[in-house]
DNA sequence: TTTATACATTTGTATATACAATTATTGTAT
DNA sequence: ATACAATAATTGTATATACAAATGTATAAA
């Protein structure tokens, strides 16, 4: 992936500027890989973002802060993301007893059962996407990510 | 930028999976400053690449199909997008003589003007972001991001 | 108790984008 | 010259997102 070929430019971009421009760039060819695998689930990254979260906790409910947190898209409007997974019957929604401001999220057992679907093919996508990689480029690639 | 601190998860992450969200999470951040830094001009970071392209022709117009390859993100309806700076006035469109499918787009010098402090902004904006980082170690980091 | 403040979510609005379908123009084969 | 395919851009539609404002609930202060 040559940066000046894909954007097709004849003159040398400053080193600065061509990593942010390299990282976009792959940021893109991942992302679109990724949301072109989970097309037929008929979900978005994100949404699969959401049910993944909302496995991890087990059981114990998420409400919305908890859930926007642990995004790795911080979007303001988490409600209507949950609304589409409702309508598909991969999550409950209900109001928190105990404090009726919060909202209880819960991944249903159908949504457990698309989302094992899902992680076989995000696995084989993600194995894909970094097939050029040995395990130690990888952790230096993590160790520099870090630095930003 | 520590991953599993950031999505607050305490089972640890693949490492593939871990460099794939890491990657997500260091683009978001690296976006989020960018269009922030672009606010003011109210242009988003979209136009301004757009603008940039142009610029980068000297005077000679540019199509929208030529356009399309040149920008990071591909998109579909860059037509939309070269409507916006043409009612700030940042651009011009005509349609092409020699082949009247094609529209001939340019940059105003109101809209040279107006880049040239962006220009500013931006580079002052991606020194920020890189500012942990050595020339040797950027060089380090394109080299793994050709990987993908 | 009333008032104010903070919290959690939802809704409205404008813009952005993906994808498909449509329009207009040009090139080409017969 | 006509028909058909290819090219270039635009438009329609659905969804996504950013940001601000609004709603409803809880907590704290007077």
């Amino acid at each position: 992936m040559n940066v000046e070929e894909i954007i097709k430019t004849e003159t040398k971009i400053p080193l600065k500027s061509r990593s942010i421009i390299h990282l976009f760039l792959v940021h893109n060819k991942v992302n679109d890989h990724l949301a072109k695998v989970l097309k037929p689930f008929e979900v978005s990254l994100q949404q699969f973002n959401v049910l993944r979260i909302l496995r991890g906790r087990k059981g114990k409910p998420a409400n919305l802060s908890t859930l926007n947190e642990r995004m790795i898209n911080k979007m303001s409007n988490t409600t209507r993301l949950v609304d589409k997974l409702l309508v598909k019957g991969y999550v409950d929604r209900a109001v928190c007893p105990s404090n009726r401001r919060k909202v209880e999220i819960t991944i249903t057992t159908e949504g457990e059962k698309v989302l094992r679907k899902m992680d076989r093919i995000i696995k084989h996508a993600e194995e894909e996407l970094v097939h050029n990689f040995s395990s130690k480029e990888l952790e230096q690639l993590n160790l520099l990510l870090h630095k930003f």
